[in-house]
DNA sequence: ATACATTTTGGCTCAAGTGT
DNA sequence: ACACTTGAGCCAAAATGTAT
């Protein structure tokens, strides 16, 4: 059983702690056990019951109707079959329950049926990425809760691979060849893949040298190999790792490519070379792959 | 539309917890 | 010991929903 706080119970279930506390003053809605300092914590199931209630409520069900319910039909309610079309919500939801638990073959059950229902693009972007999200691959604010993290993202990454490689060659005429990277300390494997599935889906030729890549590592293989385009891209925050020195030093080793640059710490970079470009959004990114 | 009730959020202070 | 962060609990304000 793993112990939460109510930070963590906010950032999984995206209620506010304040909110939760009004809700389990003015309706008994949660129990949850107190430590030593009178600090709330939660427990697995105390998680998933708020993800069920958290739903419903995203649902447009009123709080004050959700808490005349008892456990068993918010429970009912909440995996009803009947929610599930066009919606991304109920599949985010059962992974996390999947995953809170370490339910493997659950978990894998339930990214099959995503996949079957939504197709593989919009798995990834519409449940995976939110999901890694919430579980703790934060890619903004970094809130992690490792062993969740691990056990979504590795079963994540087997299906990425997977997904890779059924697709087609590249078009050996591209003119474009992509070298793909994570800089140094940067672990998070998962958006890279994924890059790597988009470019190979549009037979776009990649280079993949994977995560925590250091500089020299990225110039002396461009000094070798024709690539045309480097992109790499950074979300965990590292604070005291000179992200901007690396980038600049990077881009004026490399002045003859032209370098991509995304993830959530993008908005943090305080230089800019000329043959850097910054992408930003999800649009940029992919017009990058289209360009 | 207005008044009214419900629900959520923000501000504040104090206490407890954490890192140096 | 110290500063700093986080949570509890309270009240007020804002936002949202409902009935007339």
């Amino acid at each position: 059983m793993n112990h939460f706080s109510i930070r963590d119970i906010e950032n999984l279930s995206g209620i506010k702690a304040h909110t939760l506390r009004v809700w389990e003053q003015r309706f008994n809605l949660l129990s949850p056990k107190r430590k030593a300092g009178n600090h709330r914590f939660y427990d697995n199931d105390d998680l998933k019951y708020i993800l069920r209630i958290a739903y419903l409520y995203n649902q447009g069900y009123k709080i004050s109707r959700i808490a005349c319910l008892s456990e068993k039909e918010i429970h009912d309610l909440a995996v009803d079959v009947k929610h599930v079309r066009d919606n991304h919500e109920i599949f985010i939801n059962w992974l996390m329950e999947a995953s809170i638990d370490f339910e493997q073959e659950r978990f894998e059950t339930i990214l099959r049926t995503a996949e079957s229902t939504l197709g593989y693009e919009e798995l990834v972007l519409k449940v995976i990425f939110p999901l890694l999200n919430k579980i703790g691959m934060l890619w903004l604010t970094g809130r992690v809760i490792p062993a969740h993290e691990h056990f979504a993202s590795s079963f994540i990454k087997n299906q990425m691979v997977v997904a890779i490689d059924k697709l087609e060659l590249p078009d050996p005429g591209s003119a474009r060849k992509v070298l793909l990277f994570a800089p140094r300390n940067e672990f998070h494997e998962l958006p890279l893949l994924f890059m790597w599935y988009l470019l190979k889906k549009n037979r776009i030729s990649v280079v993949y040298l994977g995560i925590n890549t250091d500089n020299e590592t990225v110039v002396r293989y461009c000094s070798r190999q024709p690539v045309t385009e480097l992109y790499f891209y950074i979300i965990t925050n590292l604070v005291n790792c000179n992200m901007d020195k690396r980038v600049q030093e990077l881009a004026e080793s490399l002045p003859d490519k032209e370098i991509f640059f995304g993830g959530s710490q993008v908005c943090k970079l305080n230089v800019s070379p000329p043959n850097l470009t910054l992408l930003k959004t999800s649009q940029e990114l992919l017009s990058f792959v289209n360009r």
